[in-house]
DNA sequence: TACCGAGTCGAACGAACGTTCGGTAGATTA
DNA sequence: TAATCTACCGAACGTTCGTTCGACTCGGTA
């Protein structure tokens, strides 16, 4: 639920404009205080990731953020410069947690196959426990503009490109013939509409729900990618 | 692309609290009073569907359609209520309209299979002619709070109900087991994500994309309501 | 002629918005 | 001990928001 770790910071541009002091300090301590400071800060970005999820992104409001956390509305501001950059803190983080979590998963998994179930059933497994930070994702897919909004969309092709390539193994391996493309969007339909419906009391868990989509898909894409125009009877 | 029509208006509460008159005026006189306050409403509810769907609800001002339609901020005020009851009126003639025109070409279609692709190519070629309304529709989905939202939400769930009953009864015509409620879900989530990604320069139109959803869907839900497990292979 | 309602407008209302400024307490460093 | 830095705050800044008010024109009605 909460964004806990914020291990990718170092490789980008400072926060707020926070310069990495170079020679000050001893590296114990300097490493103590930014572990600190990004603590803090996951912790501001899992209660900025619900209000933008409840309220929307534009709905929600810096004055809702600093009552949620109980830091002022200026304190709130040594942590990220703007509002924007914490939707951008938020998505980043959020994908590229997705991204990472899914090429170590597809290490231990060779058949083709399997590979696409793995694709969905760590995008299903991920959803289900950061919903919060999985619907602003989806959700304010186009929100952020300039910089930022180039710097996601770039992951956001990253992901879109490993389930095309997993995708176009699979209809080699199996001689088949389909639009790779419609087939990846209509996946992805599938899978980023579930936030919109899924009611954990109702409805299965991650783990079943990838198994039953997947069936759906792969036998989608099988079949269709063998005949043509109708659809087969069954006796 | 415009709501060009509001033949809805009639059979509920009047917009804005405007009085129905009941016995001034000629019946001449006023139809044609009333088609004019129609015939601007609708102009500018299709101004409002575009810059809802350009900025998001909460992202756009009364100010963007003051200066989009040219009628000054209080003119706006005389054609409807609230920023609110605008969108309720672009969500609900939207659905209305999409429903209305499903169960009119259902009527000419008997084949289970048949009437499932017709529930796709109407969704798709209503969302293709009228994207900037779809988009609004589907990405303020539960933006609309008391009343409206409980009006807006029964008409979704009709509309649910009748892709549901389509499945259903396919179903029962080939002998399947599947979750109708994750079929529907899942044939939603493909067809409602296609406003993230449709470009009319590269992709398919309506039709084609409605037949080759439809293929994927149905061969997905057919063969995963026989077999178990694994995909059969292909030799 | 007097009147009325439809349609439209400029100007303003109070509230809320994202952000900034100047400061302070306390820990760390020189 | 003096200087510096981190973490945080109250109070305000200027702007924009949705909405309202009073007034005006104009075609149709009594």
């Amino acid at each position: 639920m909460a964004l806990d770790s914020l291990a990718t910071r170092p490789v980008v541009a400072p926060v707020n404009g926070r310069k990495l002091r170079e020679v000050s300090g001893s590296k114990n301590t300097q490493d103590l205080r930014d572990s600190r400071f990004d603590r803090r800060l996951a912790k501001l970005l899992g209660h900025a990731a619900r209000i933008f999820c409840e309220k929307g992104y534009e709905g929600a409001s810096m004055r809702d953020l600093s009552r949620a956390t109980g830091m002022s509305l200026a304190g709130l501001y040594h942590y990220f410069a703007s509002k924007e950059e914490l939707l951008y803190l938020i998505q980043k983080h959020t994908f590229l947690t997705i991204i990472e979590d899914l090429r170590e998963r597809l290490q231990s998994a060779s058949d083709p196959e399997e590979r696409i179930r793995v694709f969905i059933e760590n995008h299903l497994e991920y959803s289900m426990a950061n919903k919060e930070a999985m619907k602003v994702l989806v959700h304010e897919d186009d929100t952020l503009k300039n910089e930022h909004g180039t710097e996601v969309r770039a992951i956001k092709r990253e992901y879109y490109r490993i389930c095309f390539d997993l995708l176009e193994d699979f209809q080699r391996a199996r001689g088949l013939q389909f639009s790779c493309r419609l087939a990846v969007l209509s996946l992805f339909g599938m899978i980023n509409w579930i936030y919109t419906w899924h009611n954990p009391r109702v409805d299965a868990n991650a783990g079943a729900l990838a198994r039953e989509m997947g069936d759906i898909f792969l036998h989608g894409v099988l079949n269709n990618g063998r005949t043509k125009t109708k659809v087969a009877r069954s006796k």
